[in-house]
DNA sequence: TAGGTTGTGCGAAACGTTTCGACAACCCCC
DNA sequence: GGGGGTTGTCGAAACGTTTCGCACAACCTA
């Protein structure tokens, strides 16, 4: 590899003057400049980023904390990482993947003491994270792709659930449905705090509640089998339900099994949408489920561009709600006349 | 930060000395060894990646070029880079996330030549791809996840596609079918020369043949519609065929409901596995098929345990071929009796 | 013509490591 | 008690940048 010397060399010039030149951080003489460029061309030369970094103090490297995929891990964690990893090209910086284990904290604070990273963009954040009070403390840059209870003045992107759950109430009573019902996340993400979990629960019953339609909730069903059984219950407890929206894909799986073993079909005789989980999956059903898609690509893309304008320069801290896209499938349509 | 300075200066000795004893690179009287880690363990001290990468010329950072996602991504590309992050962290080494888009050389040849990275790891390698012939050219250490038509002395690890080709065949022959069909990949993927589908085509042509199983081929729907379709043909082709084996998950789905449709059920009229898709997807079907999972974070993992130590020492070029795992669904049964 | 103002380029220091030759102290043994 | 070997430590150079003070010429202004 060429280095800032060797073109200054060729170009019979001083090796701050290439610096200068190159980085255009102080004023060069045009011809100067041009001869520069033309020697830096020829030698191929590309300036070393360690060096740079090791002088500059910054790396324009950020890492994405990927933490030990749960059961649940699909498509839309992955697209965080690659809609982060692009927008951090598109930016110039790149993107290191550092994948989480038990010990958070004291990975994190390896990770920063490495001088490595100019900061930190987090996911899968709980509604407590003590990730965020340590980088917080540590004056270290970050941002997040979901958020805490009180995000404060933490840059975050996140799902906008309240959007979501006013289209998924207007998809269905566009439609002519007058009740809902909402199965959430297992249990076992529900009692922890699970952001999303939380967050759509409550956003559901507030967008039915402004919209005058029937609402019922409390069901968590995380498996196919328990998503079957959730139906059953759900009907006998509230016979009039006409709509339901799953968050869980295998509890979806597992309702479009119990749909059909009753004799029923679907849209014929109940609406049914799959919300945070991705189209690709909805396809598989037959029919395709109508769902609400989360924009998980988007979100990654807006993590890692307000991590990196923080690092360049400091404006208000940024939130940015995203709603997921409402995919129409074959899974919608009037609710069931008469019994 | 404290830096070696800092330490050197608590412990009363030299930094070269501090140097050494942190890292053993050279002997130290056990006395001073001691009263200097105390020292570093005192201030919090970290080596700075960056000074140490640009002395040593190794940065302990490995590339792992992520295509821009086609249609069919799914869990097991992800798997290949969280397992691989997770082998690099295990062996002290870090992953960058590099997408790739359009100019994929280009790009390799501005990644490379910023000194940041020791070596790169492919995946979704074609049968001829540029990138291997650049990357040997330019003398940078590299890796495959998947191989190239003659892979030579690349290290690499993939499927074993024989050996799952030879499982996928015994299964439905321990169960008594004589005839197997498989649904292979898209056309248009197939047509490109992806690897994955050439050789599972061969694989299962040649297993078959080993058991004396009667084989149909040359199938390639790439949707649910599609996949219907080639059911219909299948049968009216060959009637006589009683299992089959389908690559792409949405052909399977198509394939499911023409089951449906004509009024047959599953297993009891058709044996259905999914070949190189994950289970979370098969569980998704009513029944759950039976499936050859692909053992992507494994890949992963030993495509960048192959890349570090190749970058450690060296030894002979290294060759893993790891099976798809039988995941055994509820789709496999005898096959349907008379007609 | 003297003094100030630009415009342009240079050299040296610094970032935090690793590496390597030099050297002091000590021991052993003749 | 001095030569030769061993052991442990030091200091300086180097990696490839960026940054900053300074030098020097040319030009303008009074």
């Amino acid at each position: 590899m060429s280095s800032l010397r060797d073109v200054a060399e060729r170009a019979q010039v001083a090796v701050s003057t290439v610096s200068a030149a190159l980085n255009g951080t102080r004023p060069v003489a045009a011809a100067t400049k041009r001869r520069i460029e033309q020697a830096a061309a020829e030698l191929g030369y590309r300036p070393n980023l360690l060096a740079r970094g090791l002088q500059s103090k910054r790396t324009r490297i950020v890492a994405l904390l990927f933490p030990a995929p749960r059961s649940g891990f699909g498509l839309t964690e992955m697209q965080f990482a690659t809609g982060a990893a692009e927008a951090a090209k598109e930016l110039g910086y790149h993107l290191l993947l550092s994948p989480e284990s038990a010990e958070p904290i004291e990975e994190l604070r390896h990770l920063t003491g490495l001088g490595l990273v100019d900061g930190v963009l987090l996911m899968e954040v709980g509604l407590d994270d003590e990730r965020t009070e340590f980088l917080s403390a540590a004056g270290v840059p970050f941002s997040m792709i979901g958020r805490t209870r009180e995000p404060g003045s933490i840059d975050h992107a996140d799902i906008d659930f309240a959007a979501t759950a006013r289209e998924a109430v207007a998809h269905v009573a566009g439609l002519g449905h007058r009740k809902l019902a909402l199965f959430n996340l297992s249990t076992d993400l529900y009692a922890d705090g699970y952001g999303p979990a939380i967050r759509a629960g409550e956003e559901f019953a507030a967008a039915a509640r402004a919209a005058g339609l029937g609402y019922v909730d409390g069901f968590r069903p995380g498996s196919a089998e328990e998503g079957g059984r959730a139906f059953e219950q759900l009907l006998a407890a509230h016979p009039d339900v006409t709509a339901l929206a799953v968050m869980d894909d295998h509890a979806a799986a597992g309702v479009v099994a119990a749909v059909a073993a009753r004799g029923w079909r679907i849209p014929r005789d109940l609406t049914l949408m799959l919300v945070l989980s991705s189209a690709r999956v909805a396809e598989m059903f037959h029919p395709p489920l109508t769902t609400l898609e989360p924009p998980g690509e988007e979100l990654g893309r807006l993590g890692a561009r307000m991590l990196i304008e923080r690092l360049e320069g400091d404006g208000p801290p940024q939130r940015r709600l995203v709603p997921c896209r409402l995919v129409p499938g074959g899974s919608s349509g009037p609710p069931r006349s008469g019994r």
